[in-house]
DNA sequence: GCTAGAAGTCACCGCCTGTTGACATGGGCT
DNA sequence: AGCCCATGTCAACAGGCGGTGACTTCTAGC
């Protein structure tokens, strides 16, 4: 997405690699990993195809990277009394196309996919449900935490799968009224 | 998954599409639609890659068939009252390789694949939300269907990525119990 | 200003995919 | 029994994929 102008690009490895690992993001969290194409990615950041092999080492070594700098730390940065609003709130009226969402789309858009599945695994472990439960705690801690989690991203899913789940504005400020309590009772 | 001996395949064209239907949808349960391959149905189905064109047209045309055979009835083969422990149970200790699942699991697993996010839309809109609302009912009904269908379809992806949810036997026996009351308070 | 190496470009490879059409053959019907 | 169409088989195609290596060009450091 940067300039496509004739001029041969400029040169900086740092910002080229950056360009790429956020194209590759951007086209993760939309679509599944099969169905991005190294040439998608390199077009969206405008930089030859034959760069990500060489600053990534493989479409497989890119994703594991975008893996591993994902950050869902918007998700617990609020108070605990208002974990459930904030959660609620974000999961409805947060833009789709929103940077704070990416980690759970892009789990959930490649978790079928074999090559990508192992690397979708850790992520989710370390990246989300340790510190789900490290922000919950408590004894039941883990089991809570996997509730949420299957509620953050079966959100997600069904959202991204129908336009703002093909409710009106009413039924979704009564929906987010719902979500945000029933989270919060997870928690406390 | 039939005889792979020698001798051709018996005659029966009946008998053939519906080999290839089910093994499509084993495979798209388990797998996104990119990453199933038209060989991969056919060799579990014991046929050859052709019919599948022959059959179905194409490979869009195969999920499509898919999508509209498929019964999440299930679901709703239990008294109101009884739902959310029904729902929880299920989502928790069913097989995961089970028919009763397999509807959700493609929804899940091809929803981030272009080509077949709309034949999805429409399944999960006419085969799943639609009787979910109904069996629901009331005012709410559309927005606790929405909440109900989000809680199961992430846990659907949920345990499809970590083997039941890395949870031992008490943690599930909890998870599960407290499923079941979030659920059943959402159609009460 | 020159040089060496980093950065970017380009052409191409082998592989795999979905799909097709020509061909072989079994089995129901007369 | 014998025909003939439905059924199954096979080989091949075009296109797209990820990946590679040789080449050009820019630029930092002396």
């Amino acid at each position: 997405m940067t300039d496509v102008g004739a001029s041969p690009r400029t040169r900086n490895a740092a910002a080229t690699r950056a360009a790429i690992l956020g194209a590759a993001r951007a086209r993760f969290s939309r679509e599944a990993y099969d169905s991005v194409g190294v040439r998608d990615v390199a077009s969206d950041a405008g930089v030859d195809p034959a760069l990500i092999s060489r600053y990534f080492g493989s479409k497989e070594d890119l994703f594991v990277e975008v893996c591993n700098t994902g950050d869902p730390s918007d998700l617990f940065d609020v108070e605990r009394d208002q974990f459930g609003a904030h959660v609620a709130h974000m999961m409805l009226h947060e833009p789709q196309d929103s940077e704070k969402l990416d980690c759970f789309l892009i789990m959930l858009r490649s978790s079928a996919s074999p090559k990508a599945s192992e690397a979708i695994r850790v992520m989710g472990r370390d990246r989300f449900y340790d510190r789900l439960d490290a922000y919950i705690g408590g004894d039941s801690a883990r089991v809570c935490a996997r509730i949420v989690g299957a509620i953050i991203m079966g959100l997600s899913i069904s959202r991204a799968l129908v336009a703002d789940f093909d409710l009106d504005e009413a039924q979704l400020t009564d929906m987010e009224r719902r979500l945000a309590d029933i989270i919060q009772r997870c928690i406390d």
